[in-house]
DNA sequence: AATGAATGAGCTTTCATTCAT
DNA sequence: TATGAATGAAAGCTCATTCAT
C-alpha cells in the first residue's frame, strides 16, 4: 500500500475495486458501485449535518446525490443504516493526525504544544462540532456508534498520545504515576472550556489561532510543571 | 421550607400552590393545574430523553401522560415551548449546590476537593447525561436553550468556581493571572476524560465515588502544584 | 298584540316571557333565558360574518359572547343549530323597510325611486352582501336556508312591490301584463350590474349615494318608459 | 378537433395531450400526467361543490379520486392551489359563447334574444349554480377567484355585449348614452328574478327553455322600446 | 344552571419506502 | 440496473362536544 493510500484512508479499498471493474465493461451489480455509494454518502453528510437525522429527508439526499431514491435503497437498507456509515466513515481517523504532529516535533513541549493545538483546532471546528452534536443526538439510541466515533482504540488520539507520554517516561523526562489519566488531562487541559462552550453554542464561532496557541500554551506550562522532570 | 425541598428546587412552589388551591373548591384555570402540568412535563422528559426531540411524537407524550392531546396543548403552546420547558426546569440551577460545598470547606484544598466531586457526580450521573444528550441533539436548531443549559451566568458553577478562586488569590492562597480559564481548568482538570466518555457511551456506568475521588484528588494536586502559593 | 311588537317582530313572544319571570325570583329554566339567547346569537353573528361558518370556531363565539361553551350548548342544539337561529333571525324582515319606502311617497316616481334606492343600498351593503356570501355557502347543505334568506314570501320586498304596482294597475298610472315579471324586472333593473359586482367582490366597497342614485333614476326611466301610461 | 370538443372547453387540451404522451414510453415526470390531474380535479369539484370548501378533507378528495393523498399533493402544493386550479378550469371560457350567439344573429332583436337566452341558460344551470356557491362561499378568503370568475375583463360577456351594443348604436339601430350600463341591464333584465332565485334555492329545477324564452323576449321588448331607434 | 377543562377524532401536510417501468 | 411516481402511515395541531364541578 503507497503511502498516497494512508493519506486518503479507509476509501482506498473501494476505490481499487472500482477502478478494476471499471476495465471489464458491461452491468456492474447492483449496490456495488463505490463511486455512487461515495457520492451518496458525502450527500447525506452534507443534508445530516446541516439539519440533523430526523430533519433530513431523503429526498434532501436524493437531490444533493443527484441520483434516484431507489438507487439510494440498494446501496443502503435505509436511512438509518445510511446514517450509520457516513458515521463511520467520518470517525474514521478523526485523530490520526496527531501521529504526525507528535513525530515532527524534536522536543517535548514542542509536540504537546502542536498536539494540543491540532486537537483543539480540530474537535472545535464547526464541522467536528456538528458531527459530534448529531451522533450525540442519536447516542441514547444508537450508542455503539457514539462509542465508537473517536476511533476504535487501537488508532485513537488517545492512544497515540499515551504511547508518546510513556516514551518520554522512558527516556525520563517525565514522571508520571498513571499515563493514562495524564494523558486525559492534558487533552482535556489543552481545550479547557473551549471544548463544551462550542458544543454548547456558548460560543458560535470556531476559536482563532491566537485563542488557541494561548490555552494550549497554559495548559502545556501546567501539565511540565506537575509532570515535568527538571532536567 | 425543609431543607430537602430546597434540594428538589423548583417544581416546589408549583406543590405548594397546588396543594393550597385544593382547599378551595371550584373549577380550576386552564392551563394552571401545576399537578397536570407536571404530570405532563414528566412524561415528555421520559419521551425526550428516550427518543430525542425529533423522534418523539406528540401522541408518544400523550400516551406516557394519560392526558388527551387537547390537554397538552393548553397547557403548552407547541412542542418545542414543551421541550423548552421541560428543559428550563431540568437546567434549574444545575450547578448552584457548588456554592454549599464552597461555603461549607474550611481549607482552599477541601473546598477544591468538594467542589471537584460534587461537580463531577452531577454532570456525569446518568439523568444529566441523558439532558444533555437531549439538549445537544437540537443544539444546532435551538442553540439558545442549549447555550443556557448550565444556567444564566450569575449562578452558574463557573461563576461561582472564579468568585471563589479571586478570593482565594486575595487572601494570598492562589497565585492566577488568568482566574477565568485557571477555573475552567479546574472544571475540566476534575473530570478528566470521565465527562466524555460518559457523553459518547463509551463508559456505560456512572463512576463510582471511588472513581471520581481519586481524579479530583490528582487534579487538586495538579491545580494547587501550579496555582497553589506555598505560604 | 301591539304596534310596537309587530316592529320588533320574531323575538316578541320570548322578551314576553322573559319579562313574566324576571318577576318570579330564582332559578331560570336552562336554555330559557332570551337575553342570553340574544347575545349568544349577537356574538356568533360577528363571527360567522367575519369568518363564515367553518373558519368560525365555537372558541370565538364563546370569547365574543362572555359566556361558557356549555352555555351555547343549553340554548342551541349544536354549531349548525346557532347558526341556522342565527340566519333565520338575519333574514328577519330583510325587506320590510320596503313598504314604509312605498307608502312614504306620494308620486309613482318617487315611489320607485325610493323603494329602488332602499333596496340597492340594502342589498349591496357590506353586511348584508357578506351574510349572502355566509348563506350561500352552506346553500347546497342547508337550502331551506337560503330559500327563506329574503324572508318568508308574505313578507318580502316583492311581494310588498308587488301589491304596490297592482294598485298602481288599478289606479290607471301603470300597464302591466305579468305584474310579478315586472316587479322582479324593476328590483334587477334597479342594481342592474351593482349587486353582481359587489357579491364577486368586483366592486369592494359599497356604492355611495350618487351612483346608486344614478342607476335607480335610469332603472325607474326605463320601467315607466315601458310600463308607464301617459295620461 | 370536432366541434363537441369545442364546447367541452379547457380539459380538451390536456387530453390530447396525454394521448399523444402514450403514445411514446417512459416514464411521467411528476405531477405531470394530465390524465391523473384531471382525475383529481373532476373528484375535487365533485367534493368542494358538495360540501364546500372548509367543509371538503383532502380525504375525501383522495377517495373520490381514487389516488393517494401524497399524489395529490405532487400535483397541487396544497388544499387552496388545488380549489384554484379547479376554478380556474370551472370558470375557463365561461360567457365566450356569447360571441357566437351575436355573429350568428342577423338583426338587432335576434341577436339580443340569443344572447339573453344562451347567457340566462347558462347562469342558471345546475352546474353553474353550483360553482358559483362554491365560489362565493370562499369570496371573503379568495376575493380575487371570486372577482375573476366570470373571467378576465376581455373575453367575458360583459364585455362582448357592450362591443355589440356599441356597433349598433354606430349603425343608428340604439340610442344609448351609457353603453356599460345599458349592458348590466340588459343581461339583469333578461333573467330578472331567475338567477336569484336558482342561486337561493328558491327555484330548485332548471328553468325550462319556454320560461327563459318568455323572460328573455319580455327584457328584449322592455329594452328596445327605451333603447331602441324607431328607424 | 352555568362553567370551562378535557377529550379525541379529524384536519392538512410530510416523507420513508416500494415497485412498475 | 436505475428510476421516481405513488403510497399511506404518521406527524403536529385544532376544535365541536361532553361532563364533573
Amino acid at each position: 500500500m503507497s503511502a498516497s493510500q494512508i493519506v486518503h484512508g479507509g476509501a482506498v479499498e473501494a476505490q481499487d475495486a472500482a477502478e478494476e471493474d471499471r476495465k471489464t465493461p458491461g452491468r456492474r451489480v447492483a449496490g456495488q458501485d463505490p463511486l455512487k455509494r461515495q457520492q451518496i454518502i458525502e450527500a447525506a453528510k452534507i443534508c445530516f449535518l446541516r439539519d440533523g437525522f430526523e430533519a433530513t429527508s431523503m429526498n434532501d439526499i436524493t437531490a444533493e446525490a443527484g441520483v434516484s431514491k431507489g438507487t439510494i435503497y440498494v446501496y443502503f437498507a435505509d436511512k438509518e443504516a445510511l446514517f450509520t456509515s457516513l458515521c463511520g466513515e467520518e470517525r474514521g481517523r478523526l485523530l490520526d493526525f496527531a501521529q504526525q504532529e507528535l513525530a515532527a516535533s524534536t522536543t517535548l513541549r514542542e509536540g504537546l504544544t502542536r498536539f494540543g493545538i491540532a486537537l483543539t483546532a480540530k474537535l472545535t471546528s464547526q464541522h467536528v462540532i456538528r458531527v459530534q452534536r448529531m451522533v450525540l443526538g442519536v447516542a441514547e439510541k444508537m450508542p455503539w456508534l457514539a462509542a465508537n466515533f473517536f476511533g476504535p482504540e487501537p488508532f485513537s488520539g488517545l492512544v497515540i498520545l499515551k504511547a508518546y507520554l510513556e516514551r518520554k517516561v522512558a527516556s525520563g523526562e517525565l514522571e508520571i504515576d498513571d499515563v493514562d489519566l495524564a494523558a486525559r488531562q492534558f487533552m482535556d487541559l489543552a481545550m479547557a472550556g473551549l471544548f463544551k462552550r462550542r458544543l454548547y453554542c456558548i460560543m458560535s464561532e470556531e476559536p482563532d489561532a491566537a485563542t488557541i496557541g494561548y490555552m494550549v500554551g497554559k495548559a502545556v506550562d501546567m501539565f511540565l510543571a506537575y509532570y515535568g522532570r527538571d532536567l
